[in-house]
RNA sequence: GGCCCCAUCGUCUAGAGGCCUAGGACACCACCCUCUCAAGGUGGCGACACGGGUUCGAAUCCCGUUGGGGCUGCCA
């Protein structure tokens, strides 16, 4: 597409009924990248009209997770709550020009005459106009509902789905303003666009099916304030979808942006991945930032679902992980190992179920964590991990006072194995005396190896788990050179008395 | 039920009528590397839903079928 004369505005407007959804924040990249790219604006605003589920926190929620993913807006946060004003005057000059009735029906007597219209053959559902024309006037509870034409089509002109036809006859007249006054969302929705000067919304496909409404609502708006303003341009994105096929939904999807970042994944691979589902950059799908700004086109957007798939989600943040700078990685670890409290700690996010924390906080104590050596290791934590939260195991055995305890890998590697009293008892001898660096016990551990008559990849497991508490982890003798000779002789020795206990 | 959308490996996708024996990535499997675990390397498995057209030629265009999904609230 030719880029617009004038700069585009393009908002995101979710609505704080619960935590920041993936497909919300999709949308949001989709109307950022677009924006940015075409040197246009930002604009987020906050649906906030259903007192009833609302919740400001949600609202703080999704500007932190904006800022989070680096899409902070350029324009707001506006709320839509605070434009009653011109809801209220869009209602009334919508409702002087006619393009408004008031109506007293009930969903009961809807819903029976809609089955009344099936017995008699007629498969036309939803609304049959009852009220239209009685001239009923407006108060006492009274919805309004918008007159809609009875012929013709409404045309969808959608940037990634083509031309998208809505035949009249099936739409109904439908609800915009509610008995107490407030406007409907198709309405608010389309009063803010206007005031807001939008000139591109982009949004899910699921609201695709309203589209049609809200134009018929901006070409009335247009004749009954006598303004002229050019509809904008519509844009609808793929749904994300599960597993099965489904919409992501709420209750049974793991769909929480903040759950993904207490997990720890980068918000770059969060940004990145999310940027995948439903477009392609084509040859590199990992891709900076600038690369995405640079190849993002609307219309190169899929059009159908895509599903979030976590292991590749996943994957790509392993990617990134390791592409970190070795102190830029000591900085992103640092809310997941280093107990004392900082700005943001993963245990921040709670399950909305269960109310417990997705990720438990370090369990060593804050004064036993040790930055410096923390980082000594950090090249090779750096490329065992896939997100940030598998950090604090791999690094435990560091600043706990004791070597880890995990029963499994005691009674398979020292327990279980009857060379592991004499392999144990060897390098508990060598170490002691030996050059503390990890050549030296990588050699003197090899010997060991041989007298015993095992590969070191054999004779090395004890120790490990003498050690470090594990069968798998960091490599031994890097870990070993940084706990220091002291630690690791008692903790040896410690595990030969427990195996003689 | 009505309206609308969609359809390439299990998944995300490349593919804009001949470059396709359909390419890549994730996952999976095997092997190599290796002090465990990773990472890395090599190889393997694996798809154009079906049926009609149009065309010299179709994954690509058209129609239909089937399948999947969305919407169908005085929620947003």
């Amino acid at each position: 597409m030719t880029d617009p004369i004038t700069p585009p505005r393009a908002r995101f407007a979710p609505s704080p009924t619960g935590f920041f959804h993936v497909g919300s924040a999709r949308a949001a990249l989709f109307n950022w990248l677009f924006v940015r790219q075409h040197g246009g604006t930002f604009v987020l605003r906050i649906e906030d009209t259903d007192e009833a589920r609302n919740r400001p926190e949600w609202a703080d929620g999704i500007i932190t997770a904006l800022d989070w993913l680096g899409m902070s807006p350029d324009e707001g946060p506006y709320f839509q709550s605070a434009q009653e004003a011109s809801h209220q005057a869009a209602i009334e000059a919508l409702w002087d020009s006619g393009a408004l009735y008031a109506c007293a029906c009930t969903r009961e007597q809807i819903d029976e005459r809609t089955r009344e219209r099936a017995a008699a053959g007629d498969p036309t559902p939803g609304y049959d106009g009852f009220c239209r024309d009685l001239g009923l006037p407006r108060g006492d509870g009274r919805a309004l509902r918008f007159r809609t034409p009875d012929e013709g089509v409404v045309e969808v002109h959608d940037l990634v789905r083509g031309d998208v036809e809505f035949p009249q006859r099936a739409l109904e007249d439908f609800i915009c303003v509610k008995g107490n006054g407030k406007p409907l969302f198709v309405l608010a929705n389309a009063v803010d666009d206007r005031t807001m000067a939008i000139s591109h919304v982009i949004r899910g496909e699921d609201q695709l099916p309203t589209t049609p409404r809200q134009i018929m609502l901006w070409g009335a708006l247009n004749g009954a304030e006598g303004a002229d303003l050019a509809l904008p341009a519509y844009a609808h994105l793929p749904l994300l979808v599960n597993e099965r096929g489904k919409k992501l939904s709420k209750r049974r999807d793991p769909v929480a942006v903040e759950m993904y970042r207490a997990q720890g994944y980068l918000p770059d691979a969060f940004r990145n991945y999310l940027a995948l589902l439903g477009w392609s950059p084509g040859d590199e799908e990992i891709v900076p930032l600038e690369v995405l700004l640079e190849k993002f086109r609307l219309e190169d957007v899929q059009r159908s679902p895509a599903f979030f798939d976590i292991q590749k989600l996943s994957h790509m943040d392993g990617v990134y992980l390791r592409a970190l700078p070795v102190d830029g990685f000591v900085a992103a670890a640092r809310p997941w190992v280093d107990p004392a409290p900082g700005e943001w700690s993963p245990e921040s996010w709670t399950d909305p179920d269960t109310g417990a924390p997705v990720v438990s906080p370090p369990a060593w104590a804050p004064e036993r964590y040790d930055v410096g050596v923390f980082a000594s290791l950090a090249d090779v934590i750096q490329e065992r991990v896939t997100t940030l939260s598998e950090v604090p195991e791999l690094v435990d055995f560091l600043f706990l006072e004791d070597a880890p305890d995990d029963p499994d890998s005691f009674k398979k590697a020292i327990a279980g194995d009857e060379g592991a009293a004499q392999i144990l008892s060897a390098a508990l001898a060598a170490y002691e005396v030996c050059p503390w660096d990890k050549e030296a016990l990588h050699e003197l551990t090899q010997a060991i190896a041989d007298t015993v008559g095992r590969k070191l990849g054999k004779a090395q497991a004890p120790i490990r788990v003498a050690v470090m508490g594990r069968t798998r982890g960091l490599p031994l003798f890097d870990s070993l050179a940084v706990l220091g000779r002291t630690e690791t002789c008692r903790r040896l020795a410690a595990a030969l008395a427990r195996l003689a206990a």
